[in-house]
DNA sequence: ATCAATGTGTAGCGGGCGCTACAAATAATA
DNA sequence: TATTATTTGTAGCGCCCGCTACACATTGAT
């Protein structure tokens, strides 16, 4: 019984994941959402409820989907020398695309409005963790093949690409040359011993 | 002749200054502002005449402060191993005073909200570059005296450091623990040949 | 004392925000 | 067909935003 759901959800999703991933949480409009997602507020607030939760679904089909191909990028590959230069690969190639939004939708979430919010503070920075865990994993494996020396700091230096990460994402919209970005990941690697 | 000024200019700015560090400039609000600068509409609009003007004299008052010392702490040692380390611990410094906001002013302009204004993007970019600028020219005196190997990478280890710098300041509200930053940062600049 | 110039306080404008109230439309069930 | 449940569109609420209009206060010059 009851009316039937007219719009795509997927879809709609999609789109306001696109929007947010353009322009921040914060910064992007309620009604500019309903916009791109093609519902009214009608529809939204009886589904999805709220902005603060429309976020949080749309970051996780961000991990889904973006997320999840930059991770498989790092976690295919057997070496992890290798693993994270696909990894950081999949970074670039996305910025060659002018389709793109230029920031990552989940390190772009470590901000102060973002934050606030607890529940998505939680999510985001599990989310974050969940990464470093399987960067940090990938290590220490290869710590002891022997890809890495024995006494390879693997703590250490997952924090630091984690760190470096972060700044490549903020730092990328006003850096325009992808060969230096290039030249920069990899003497940042090859000195951390990667 | 006309009525005299009664507000202390300088306070205020140092009051708004304080602010704007602490929330961001779009999520701080004009009358949150005028609250702790002690003024009222009259006379802000009367001689600061918009609040991103007022951002821009809050950054210069931050430069001339903050970010000179933390210059300074670069440069004033004739070493750049030495002087980098001394830079990155005024930062941790400020990090360990509670009365202190976390991230840098500086470094959190490089965020949609401030570079959507020509005028702060031009001035934004502008003092980083500066900053960059001072750093490279001191790694690469390093160079020719022989403290750095001659064929030591200038341009691309002031870029990463740069980089990772940008990275610190997002990661360290969620970062508590000092020891840990430090081997990450020691780690990063022994990898680095620094 | 008068006057022009400038600073200050107040009241509020126009607009956007996230969100809600509610009636109309559409579906399954009796 | 009548009833009940659910979705949708619309109109607008209450609030905050940056900013402005304007009367009033205070100054120095005449």
């Amino acid at each position: 019984m009851g009316r039937k759901i007219e719009f795509d959800y997927n879809r709609a999703i999609e789109k306001a994941t696109r929007l947010f991933w353009e322009k921040g949480y914060s910064r992007t409009s309620l009604r500019e959402l309903l916009r791109v997602m093609q519902i009214g507020e009608g529809s939204f607030y009886n589904s999805i409820k709220s902005k603060k939760q429309l976020y949080l679904e749309c970051l996780k089909h961000y991990n889904n989907t973006v997320s999840r191909r930059r991770l498989d990028a790092l976690l295919s590959d057997p070496s992890v020398k290798r693993g994270i230069r696909a990894f950081f690969k999949t970074v670039l190639d996305e910025l060659d695309n002018p389709r793109t939004p230029r920031v990552c939708l989940l390190a772009g979430s470590l901000s102060n409005d973002v934050l606030e919010e607890r529940t998505l503070e939680r999510y985001v920075l599990a989310e974050m963790t969940t990464f470093a865990d399987h960067f940090r994993a990938k290590l220490e494996t290869a710590r002891k093949n022997g890809e890495l020396p024995a006494n390879f700091k693997v703590e250490i230096t997952a924090q630091i690409v984690m760190t470096y990460l972060q700044g490549l994402f903020r730092v990328i919209r006003v850096l325009h040359n992808r060969a230096e970005v290039e030249a920069q990941i990899e003497t940042l690697l090859k000195g951390l011993g990667l």
